[in-house]
DNA sequence: GCAGCCATGTTCAATGTTGAACACTGTCGA
DNA sequence: TCGACAGTGTTCAACATTGAACATGGCTGC
């Protein structure tokens, strides 16, 4: 299922502004310029907040709102776990081939413990060296492949490279401190045009009529 | 459509080994270890080509094959220039969150002539430099993006370094003549086991049965 | 007070993807 | 000669994705 990231990357905007309604959501996205990369077309997102939710990961409210009917999503214990296997599995595991999953897990990094972000950043570091002692290993002989083949290789050679020096840098950063994460105070806030300031009067409005259907 | 590097994939590897069926291009493509990128499964395999089919880019032979009946297909004109646009695009234009295109690009390499080739690297590396310099004068201020957000970019501008000098050597190699491209003699030959030797015996006997149907 | 327009929130038909399962053929040993 | 099994070639129902289009509400200017 190559609809993993956009699993991780719902469930997770979810748990940072529950309770969301679709619209909200695909707004904030928008805003983090996620168009660019996931897959987040209107329909992407109603449907998979529909699946989730079906599976039990998120909870579906039916709320009246004023005047107007709004499907709102919380998150569930269930969903909560579940984020925090897919978060993982992106993490841990490098692939040259689609480096969506890991920079999906970096952007919700701050939903995550700071144990957890070390210990997952730790494995992805051991993954990365196995892979490249595996590539230089080379299962198949350089004969079996042909020449432009072969010279993909070397570009996977380097950006693997490329990464483990990046990353070495970042477990450095997270080491002493850095990046406001889980349980943590804020190190940042969002700029005034931000959508997710005009969440937060909503998501009050939200938890009063939720709580008030029980 | 994420679906873009599936058309080529197909559009190509028919052209390389037309007349083929369906299950001839799976054994050849798993051979390739394209499992481990694409979107190979059986059905993505007869669907697209069915799509393609349709759309007039393959032509679709149902030929009988001694007791046997076999949906064999070879490439259209239409389908030709297609494969030249649908590659040209996926080689000029860099992606770093999805260098599967390009990556696809460069195993059907030999399909383009050796003009096209160095053209299409050097947009590459025209495009590369220009998102390298976009990126530096960053659009948005460094203060609007959280910094576990922000990091990322390092990463990204270490990738587009990396992938510009392994680019800029390439290019060399093709300005030198390395590779066996389209109109040249071909630099390389498979080995023995490779499910491409088994698929000659066959496109001989389909290249007959289709010119005997007309 | 109303016409026009943007913002909000969602649906839906068309299309693509998944991978298990089907159906058939050949072959090799007991 | 039978049955097991690997190889060949394809289909299909379940599911995901696409993005245009719908429906409604509120604001703004006239």
């Amino acid at each position: 299922m190559a609809a993993t990231e956009t699993r991780l990357l719902l469930l997770g905007t979810v748990m940072l502004f529950e309770p969301v309604n679709g619209y909200q959501l695909r707004r904030e996205l928008l805003s983090w310029q996620v168009e660019d990369w996931a897959h987040v077309n209107p329909g992407s997102i109603y449907s998979g907040l529909a699946t989730l939710a079906r599976q039990g990961n998120l909870a579906r409210h039916d709320l009246v709102d004023g005047s107007r009917e709004v499907a709102v999503y919380t998150s569930t214990p269930l969903g909560r776990r579940e984020f925090e296997k897919l978060w993982r599995a992106a993490v841990e595991t490098p692939d040259i081939l689609s480096p969506l999953p890991f920079h999906t897990g970096m952007a919700l990094m701050p939903l995550m413990s700071r144990t957890a972000v070390r210990e997952a950043l730790r494995a992805r570091l051991a993954n990365l060296d196995a892979n490249a002692r595996a590539q230089l290993a080379q299962e198949r002989p350089a004969e079996a492949v042909p020449p432009h083949v072969l010279v993909l290789a070397d570009l996977w050679m380097g950006m693997g490279q490329t990464e483990r020096e990046w990353l070495v840098n970042l477990m450095a950063r997270v080491d002493r401190g850095d990046f406001g994460l889980r349980g943590e105070p804020a190190d940042w806030e969002a700029p005034a045009d931000d959508p997710g300031w005009q969440m937060a009067n909503d998501r009050q409005r939200y938890l009063e009529l939720i709580s008030r259907k029980g």
